[in-house]
DNA sequence: CTGAAAGCGCTTACAG
DNA sequence: CTGAAAGCGCTTACAG
């Protein structure tokens, strides 16, 4: 393999200082123009560029944006992921992603390692582990030399600007949904009972069920799925019990897993039964039936968390903002 | 925002040299045990952690290696990513993953950027744009001073150890299985006829039919997928032409698109139709019907990208390797 | 217009 | 066992 050819060796050959072809290549006004195309030729020839890592430790600054992500298989994370990358890249900046497998323990090191002067700041979005634990400290550690914004998942402790969706109105909206079209015995399915998020999403739902007498919830949470989709059909297709006139999914397996059991029982729906859950958008479209879907708009996510670090960057911050995005009920073929 | 503690701070603090203060906190054993306690402690009190940059700058390595990815929205790259994270990860390496969006321009940025001293080598997954463009020049001139993998697109041009799947053999399986369940009228689906992988896919299955007399195919390719499921559902409903025995999907979104339109319009997979295509395999398992799918280990690729990238680490590469990752057919609900 | 010098934060061969 | 010095590849204030 051959070695990068540097500042030092140009200069050598052009029997120039060294100071002279960094000032050329970064087209100093200081240097003429001769000399400016004498040593970019060269440098054209031999391939040279400059050094990213020698440039960053000089000028104390790297224009990387560092984000930390628990799961990439999930679709709504990927997509958020896909526009951080996006806006920073309009912005000037690169992003260096780490995943955390939902692990504290990588969170930890993927916050040591970035904050080391990798990055100019750190988008993340925290995992389950941190918050079963309830172990923050290592976000406030970092958090005193290198500017975080948190995406997602909230928490009291995690004081940092940050931008999460409304959840609890995903669920009312959807409820309400529902409650307009005059479905009285909603089934809320999950397999994230464990996960934070699945937990105030359940709480949402039974609260609402509480305020509204005229309207049955019973909820069904597995973490296994193949037990969730036999504890779905076998609710749904018991005769002795109440009809459910309505799902709503907490998850997307688990929308999709009713989505299934409800075809699979050859049960209507929106004739005998309604759905609205969380879905892979791209896949959505494809499938039959389409299923009615909570969009959490994670392009705005995405974007968001970027402009709020970068003003982050450029004024020390004060005082967390929390950015929370709207999220709308799309009705497909699943609901009326 | 607070400002880093350094080595030279800390060495100013406890009025020993930074020489001490480096060794003490790499554990040499050129210094006492009683100095490294004290550095230690006063490191651990300051939050001191080497600064990465420095260090890679200084030992001319990084322990990182840069992953260049088309779309993470793609699932078979997505958990190729994964599993290249998690491989490397196991062998002491990060990764540093940028995204092209299929485009030349920002593959030959990633390139740049990465090999320009941030990486040891670089796994890379080439976007279409560079295979539609016939350019792989700037591959070429980054692989003289670092060392490149590359995974799942393969072309003469790119002369680099690489890791792909058989993709030939995966369409001469499908269509295999096929013919020993008797289907003789064959569709090929695509929506990704303009893609390279595409183009092969179909040549590949044009070629199986060729050879087969008693087998008739016929395909339907389409970029627009609202137009390819019209096309789909027109060809499969339409009585005057001999029936569809067989549905072949050439990527995720034509396989998708096909089993909805068959769903949609009632007939009945294995005994009216069978489907075999490529699908999100996390997502196929919840959905009804399973549709039977080309296994392409994403896991083995992932890992095998990896090892190869670190051998090339090692010793210098000869001749490229390249790895042919075999795939299978998993039947599930749409074939027998 | 060009160059010598200092320095970013580290590591390490060498001297003492 | 500790420290002074050189150097990784750059940039830039300063001198000439």
């Amino acid at each position: 393999m051959k070695k990068k050819i540097t500042i030092k060796e140009i200069a050598k050959i052009l029997m120039v200082s060294v100071s002279t072809v960094s000032k050329a290549m970064n087209d100093s006004p200081e240097i003429s123009e001769k000399t400016k195309k004498k040593v970019k030729d060269l440098a054209k020839f031999y391939g040279y560029t400059p050094n990213h890592i020698a440039v960053s430790l000089k000028n104390q600054s790297t224009f990387n944006i560092g984000v930390i992500i628990p799961d990439i298989q999930n679709p709504f994370l990927a997509e958020v992921l896909k526009n951080i990358e996006i806006t920073a890249k309009k912005k000037g900046y690169r992003i260096i992603t780490f995943f955390t497998d939902e692990k504290l323990k990588e969170e930890r090191e993927s916050l040591n390692i970035l904050s080391n002067g990798m990055v100019e700041g750190i988008i993340v979005c925290p995992s389950e582990e941190t918050f079963v634990e309830r172990e923050f400290k290592h976000f406030n550690n970092i958090a005193e030399t290198t500017p975080i914004v948190t995406f997602d998942r909230i928490h009291k402790e995690l004081d940092f600007n940050s931008v999460s969706v409304d959840d609890d109105q995903s669920i009312l909206k959807a409820c309400a949904h529902f409650k307009e079209n005059n479905l009285k015995n909603i089934l809320f399915v999950s397999s994230i009972g464990w996960l934070s998020v699945g937990k105030t999403r359940r709480r949402t739902f039974k609260s609402y069920m509480e305020t509204e007498k005229a309207i049955e919830g019973e909820t069904i949470e597995e973490h296994n799925l193949d037990e969730l989709r036999a504890k779905i059909e076998a609710r749904i297709t018991d005769n002795s019990l109440p009809k459910i006139e309505a799902i709503l999914g907490a998850d997307i397996e688990s929308t999709l897993i009713a989505s299934a059991s409800i075809s699979r029982n050859k049960i209507k729906f929106i004739d005998e039964v309604s759905l609205i859950g969380y879905v892979n958008k791209n896949h959505n479209e494809l499938q039959y039936p389409r299923v009615s879907y909570i969009n959490q708009f994670p392009e705005k996510v995405g974007e968001k968390a970027v402009d709020l670090l970068i003003n982050n960057l450029k004024e020390d911050h004060k005082k967390a903002t929390l950015e929370i995005i709207k999220t709308e009920i799309v009705t497909k073929d699943t609901s009326k």
